[in-house]
DNA sequence: TGCTCGCGGATTGTCAACCATTCTGAGATT
DNA sequence: AATCTCAGAATGGTTGACAATCCGCGAGCA
């Protein structure tokens, strides 16, 4: 009742990075706050997320906060145990190129190979944006900017294949993978992906499936053998 | 304020379904109470599932029946527009045959194989009793209690090999493999499925990988060409 | 007739305060 | 030393209200 002043996102520790987001509900403003910090590290795997301390933090109720664990939940980067709370997860070297990455294939190389026949000019339009913006970034050497269109890049792609489970599928892999790549390493270098992708969209406009699947599969494989002397943390998943 | 009767969890149109239920969450429970009645074609792909409505049905209020819904959206069953709610999913035969079931091979071939050095006698104990159930259910044609067995004896090797985000995955995946042969005839006989998974875990009791992988790929790759006259509905799907 | 505009109803999203349920860990007891 | 018990902390659930958004429908206009 008394006459609250619009409470704005960000917090004491994430006020940094409440930059971008204004668009759709609060809770989803939360998640794709939460998943950044995540990923780029600013909460090591272990560590708890209490919705109250989250929600004061954030200016909002429990509600919303609730809504964003069970999605980062979905994607992998969260556990939540009833009535425990929800710790970060961490990713095993192992899992990533047993599980993570096959997966990551299958549903690329079929996307890819469905979208071939659907994408417009407006499509191709949006991918080619996504690429220069990744030169751009590239020649910055600006990592996240690179990352940000590469995901658009695939994105794009993979909603045009208009295949509701595998998009779905998608949106819950790559956060795991990228959160991999930003604590262990990078692959290539920034350079190198833009050229992938560049190369990529050249052989989708010619709409022949066969150097499209094949520049994919290339481009996503085992991006790089894990660096040899960092061993990524086991044990700390559950 | 006023002393409330116990809610009891069924509400009219799914008090036949409420009965096994009763362990853990409210919100976990609806899960399972929904996820059944949409595999079972209770509901069908496109009906919309509104939460007050449901929260009215189901006696309970509108969070937790917001929870049951975005998990649900997460194991694909329902997919869920902001400002619009929810509404039933269907999957389309080529989204089974070409993404979901590689998945689940990706899934289990990786779980099976790291789980045959990690299992106890007591693992092993629990999937005979599995094996035991889907007989009995086999010779009594009961098709959920075989599908029931089916999927715990699977859950307890993925849960054993002791991988999070396998493990995460899986359970995101089997609800629409199942929902779709639920909705499009069956694979193969109750009796053979049952067959398959007592030499499945004789296979596995000599905890050698070559044959059990051999077994499980055969056990899961295209259980059967879907049935040639019906085709599933394609465009139901967003 | 055909179009746009805007309004109102329906539904989700959020808030707030409260109680219930459950887990954990620290002492106290045996 | 092992077990029991209890208080604190956190999540799970409830209620009632309000805000934000989408949709369809009808009025007004060309």
């Amino acid at each position: 009742m008394t006459p609250q002043p619009p409470p704005t996102i960000p917090g004491p520790e994430l006020a940094h990075l409440g930059a971008g987001t204004k668009a759709g509900p609060r809770g989803q403003q939360i998640v794709e706050l939460l998943r950044t910090a995540i990923i780029a590290g600013h909460y090591e795997p272990g560590e708890r997320l209490v919705e109250t301390v989250l929600a004061s933090e954030l200016g909002t109720s429990r509600g919303p906060v609730r809504e964003a664990l069970r999605q980062l939940e979905n994607e992998g980067l969260v556990v939540s145990l009833p009535y425990r709370g929800a710790v970060v997860l961490g990713v095993s070297d192992e899992e990533v190129q047993e599980v993570l990455i096959p997966i990551r294939l299958t549903v690329e190389r079929y996307s890819f190979a469905k979208a071939l026949g659907l994408m417009t000019e407006d499509d191709f339009g949006e991918l080619a944006k996504q690429v220069w913006l990744m030169e751009q970034a590239a020649a910055a050497a600006d990592l996240t900017k690179s990352v940000e269109a590469d995901l658009r890049f695939h994105d794009v792609v993979i909603s045009a294949s208009g295949q509701t489970h595998t998009l779905q599928i998608w949106r819950s892999i790559w956060p795991r993978i990228r959160a991999y790549f930003y604590r262990y390493g990078r692959s290539s270098s920034l350079q190198q992906m833009a050229e992938d992708h560049r190369l990529l969209l050249a052989a989708m406009q010619t709409r022949d499936p066969e150097p499209v699947l094949d520049l994919l599969e290339r481009h996503i494989a085992v991006p790089v053998p894990p660096p040899a002397g960092l061993k990524p943390t086991r044990g700390r998943e559950g």
